[in-house]
RNA sequence: GCCGUCGUAGCUCAGUGGUAGAGCGCAUCCUUGGUAAGGCUGAGGUCGGGAGUUCAAUUCUCCCCGACGGCACCA
């Protein structure tokens, strides 16, 4: 008799068989004994309290890959935690007066809730939250290690600070130069930051990207821009008069890319925060005027970009070093910037737009040093438009002649004969503050003493805990204003203390919590042996948000630990695999008021929507990110209730390629649905006993059908193509189907062991139906554990084949041919076609060409 | 401006130097004791545009157009 197929409760009827059967828990090196092992990670969530649809489509993958080597024979750890310190929890408690460290554990404990009924492959035994003591007490240690090996120091830097709030702010939180929060135009400040030292291994993180061929070229490519390394000469301009106030003693230091365009030099201009403008501002007000004028400008790319050259003449002039007769005036211009380089830059004009609009705007001379190929030097001329290309070296002295390569190197060797400079190299990437003027995050260990300045606390004071009453009734910093928390005593000298009350970037919790999954009870912050054995992360699978920051950050942290002797990783790579997946995304509605509407506040009626409160109609907009602020959001737990957690991982693994963005609809939902019901239907309609060998006709055709599919499938895991697989799936049901019907000696055979399969095959991406339909096969034990199906290639395609013939390039017959045909024999069949004949008739053929197993061409 | 990805059926996407495909949707019909349904059949495509190479181009090359993403006063 058939039953409907009952998700609610066949799932967790299987999520606890796995759970009785500790099936996800990983084994241990000594256990796993000659199995190979198999690392996959997602990047563990923020715990905002709700799963969304990105969570599920981002741990639907990571199952996939998981469970897929589970059955693959392999020691597969898949471990879950939390990303647990941050702002959001801090927001909170401003708002509504939680405590964080409540509400942060009442966020995880929600979406630990929620995350059950997903019958995702975690091992929860290593679960842990970056806010627990024992966590961020070890990180608190690494911290330490760090400082000892001056990877970690403190620095004086530019930071955005929100003068409302009282607290730095990263980047991205500020938006058109205003605080995200407190809206109040944000400063640009000058404040002590502990600094890591990232820049240490900028050429190892740039180098290290190319033996990463398992990550996504898009990837490394922004990394690399990041990392920005510039190829060129440090020299410097003696004064041609005293030494100005603030300047160093030989001259004023500049980087180029190009000194083969150095006779084209009209000026030379520092950042309006280089030491000499800023000294020289202090008795010239003009200088002065400049510079604040300079720091206005937009922080966004458009200001930016639209921002004019702005400039002044500093008064004083510097020696040209090809040439001490040569005078050149030294500017301040508010493109440079101090943060690269050396803060200067010499202006080329002809060879560099910006120095052109600059020269043009201030009337400095434009000298054109290097002649494009094939072009005649009487006539050229530099007009609005630098030339920044390579070419003929023209109007420099010992350099004309040259191309500019050449010249390049001719140059620096000049440079370092006069002893002015050499070749050096620079980078765009800068080290990495990670300050914070916040309460929730993880205390910096370090106490400072009148006496003996900052001091490490004593690795056997850690962990430093936060304290559990934070007063958040005013802006600014909890742990600074806290009553008692920051007096402490110097470790050094005894004296009265206080404690570092700022606490580190939330980027350094998750720098290092794929080590700490390797073993999380022991009592160092990361098992060497266990790192040694699971690292690297064979698969990391996120959000290509976190292309740079987190991912780079984190490949600078296992370097440093592998230099501190912490663990053993001697690429320094944390992930070997990686994958970055696609949002999920929906239709977006506004009402009549120009609200936006949920989808659940819609109905559709003949292909049009209303909105059920008011009857009025809906206008639909654009397909975008599911976010609470347009409303446009499904939520999981809601999909789970009505359809089962099969329909929704169904769903996010099938439509769209994993890296792409996927578009959730109702219609689509239901279509996961009908097929989940369709693959029961046919597991329920399986023979029950086997029928003989299987041999010509239905049922072999069936068999071949499974192994082209089990072939099919497994390359759409093993290639990160989920949706293909799930296409060859409904293939493979539609086929499943019609052999229902069908007849003939083996079929019963053919049919069952293709039922089989086809659960297996669906295991990774809907777990519960397969076990529901495995255990209704007669398969043995759990089809999570079943070993997976190889393909037959023997039994991938048959003996005869459907050859097209073309006459002249078109279509015009086809003919059924044995695979091991000869050319000639196929040119006769060919020309015996009727169809293909009817074609040939009064014509003479003059060339057939026959392409074994593709297709035969007449020529005519 | 620079770099990258993409453009194939109404939608979401496979695919390939040689027969243009899947799922969903749509239409017709069948079933109404698998019923929040199921099944049969079908329509629908100058494979973004143009040029080139070739016996043959959706596929390779070049140019153009469009969409999306990243970077961008980085010397």
């Amino acid at each position: 008799m058939a039953t409907r197929y009952n998700a609610r409760e066949v799932e967790p009827k299987w999520q606890k068989a796995w759970d009785d059967a500790k099936v996800f828990e990983a084994k241990s090196p000594s256990e796993a004994g000659d199995m190979p092992k198999a690392y996959v990670l997602e990047m563990f969530p923020y715990p905002s309290g709700r799963l969304h649809m990105g969570h599920v489509r981002n741990y639907a993958m990571g199952d996939v890959v998981a469970r897929f080597h589970k059955s693959k024979g392999y020691n597969v750890l898949h471990p879950m935690g939390w990303d647990a310190f941050g702002m959001p929890a801090e927001n909170a408690a401003m708002e509504k007066g939680a405590q964080p460290g409540i509400w942060t554990h009442e966020n995880i404990d929600a979406m630990k809730e929620q995350f059950a009924p997903l019958g995702l492959s975690f091992d929860w035994n290593r679960e842990f939250a970056t806010c627990d003591a024992e966590y961020y007490g070890h990180q608190q240690k690494i911290f330490l290690k760090f400082w000892e090996n001056d990877l970690v120091f403190r620095k004086k830097s530019k930071v955005n600070w929100d003068p409302v709030d009282n607290t730095v702010l990263a980047n991205e939180q500020v938006i058109d130069g205003k605080g995200w929060r407190s809206g109040a135009e944000v400063e640009q400040k000058e404040l002590e930051q502990w600094t890591m030292k990232i820049t240490k291994y900028a050429d190892d993180l740039l180098s290290g990207l190319q033996n990463l061929d398992k990550w996504p070229e898009k990837v490394r490519t922004m990394q690399a821009n990041w990392i920005g390394k510039s190829i060129g000469a440090t020299f410097k301009w003696p004064y041609a008069g005293d030494v100005p106030a603030g300047g160093d003693e030989n001259g004023i230091e500049v980087f180029t890319t190009r000194p083969d365009t150095l006779f084209g030099a009209s000026f030379v201009a520092l950042a309006p925060d280089h030491p000499i403008t800023k000294e020289l501002a202090k008795t010239n007000t003009k200088i002065a005027e400049f510079i604040v004028e300079a720091a206005k400008g937009g922080t966004t790319e458009e200001a930016i970009e639209k921002a004019p050259k702005l400039g002044v003449d500093l008064g004083f002039k510097v020696k040209h070093p090809f040439n001490p007769d040569w005078k050149i005036p030294v500017w301040s211009a508010n493109f440079v910037l101090s943060t690269y380089g050396s803060g200067a830059v010499f202006g080329s004009p002809a060879g560099d737009q910006r120095d052109l609009d600059f020269a043009r705007k201030y009337d400095l001379p434009v000298i054109p040093v290097v002649l494009p190929t094939n072009t005649d030097e009487a006539s050229y001329s530099i007009e609005n438009e630098a030339y920044t290309g390579n070419g003929t070296l023209i109007n420099s002295e010992f350099l004309n002649g040259m191309d500019s390569n050449g010249a390049i190197k001719a140059a620096i060797a000049k440079l370092e004969e006069l002893g002015l400079g050499t070749s050096s190299t620079t980078y765009r990437l800068r080290d990495w503050g990670i300050s914070r003027q916040r309460y929730w995050g993880c205390p910096i260990p370090a106490i400072r003493c009148d006496n003996c300045g900052v001091v490490p606390v004593p690795e056997d004071q850690l962990p430093i805990e936060l304290p559990e009453d934070p007063d958040f009734s005013e802006p600014g910093n909890p742990l600074d204003r806290h009553p008692t928390w920051k007096h402490t005593s110097c470790p050094k000298c005894g004296k009265d203390a206080v404690r570092e009350t700022d606490t580190m970037d939330t980027f350094m919790d998750s720098s290092w919590y794929f080590a700490r999954f390797c073993d999380t009870q022991t009592g160092e912050p990361v098992n060497k042996e266990a790192v040694g054995y699971w690292l690297p992360v064979d698969q990391y699978i996120g959000g290509v948000e976190h292309a740079i920051l987190h991912l780079l950050y984190s490949r600078f942290f296992t370097r440093a630990l592998h230099d501190c002797d912490l663990i053993d990783l001697p690429n320094g790579e944390p992930f070997a695999g990686l994958f970055t997946q696609g949002m999920v995304t929906h239709e977006t509605y506004k009402s009549l008021k120009g609200q936006w509407l949920s989808p659940d506040d819609i109905d559709e009626k003949d292909g049009s929507y209303f909105e059920i409160a008011t009857g009025e109609p809906v206008s639909v907009g654009s397909i975008e990110k599911m976010s609470k602020s347009k409303k446009n959001v499904v939520d999981p737990s809601v999909i789970i209730g009505d359809y089962g957690a099969d329909v929704a991982r169904w769903f996010v693994l099938s439509d769209s390629p994993p890296e792409r963005d996927v578009e959730w609809t109702q219609s689509g939902a239901e279509g996961s649905w009908k097929f989940i019901q369709k693959l029961w239907s046919l597991a329920e309609a399986a023979p029950s006993d086997d029928d003989g060998e299987i041999k010509d006709g239905p049922a072999m055709d069936l068999l071949r059908t499974t192994h082209k599919t089990i072939d099919g499938v497994t390359r759409g895991i093993t290639e990160f193509r989920f949706n293909t697989s799930v296409a060859q799936i409904h293939e493979f049901a539609n086929a499943l189907k019609k052999a229902e019907n069908a007849k003939g000696p083996g079929i019963a055979t053919a049919r069952r062991f293709a039922l089989k399969t086809l659960a297996q095959l669906i295991s990774p991406f809907a777990p519960h139906i397969a076990e529901e339909s495995w255990a209704t096969l007669g398969g043995e034990g759990l089809v999570t554990l079943a070993p997976w199906p190889i393909a037959d290639e023997k039994l991938m395609s048959s003996d005869t084949l459907t050859l097209p013939v073309q006459v002249n390039g078109k279509k015009r017959g086809e003919i059924q041919v044995d695979k091991s045909a000869s050319k000639e024999d196929v040119e006769k069949i060919a020309l015996a076609d009727p169809k293909v004949s009817s074609f040939l008739a009064d014509t003479q053929i003059k060339k057939i060409i026959v392409v074994p197993g593709r297709i035969v061409n007449i020529v005519i």
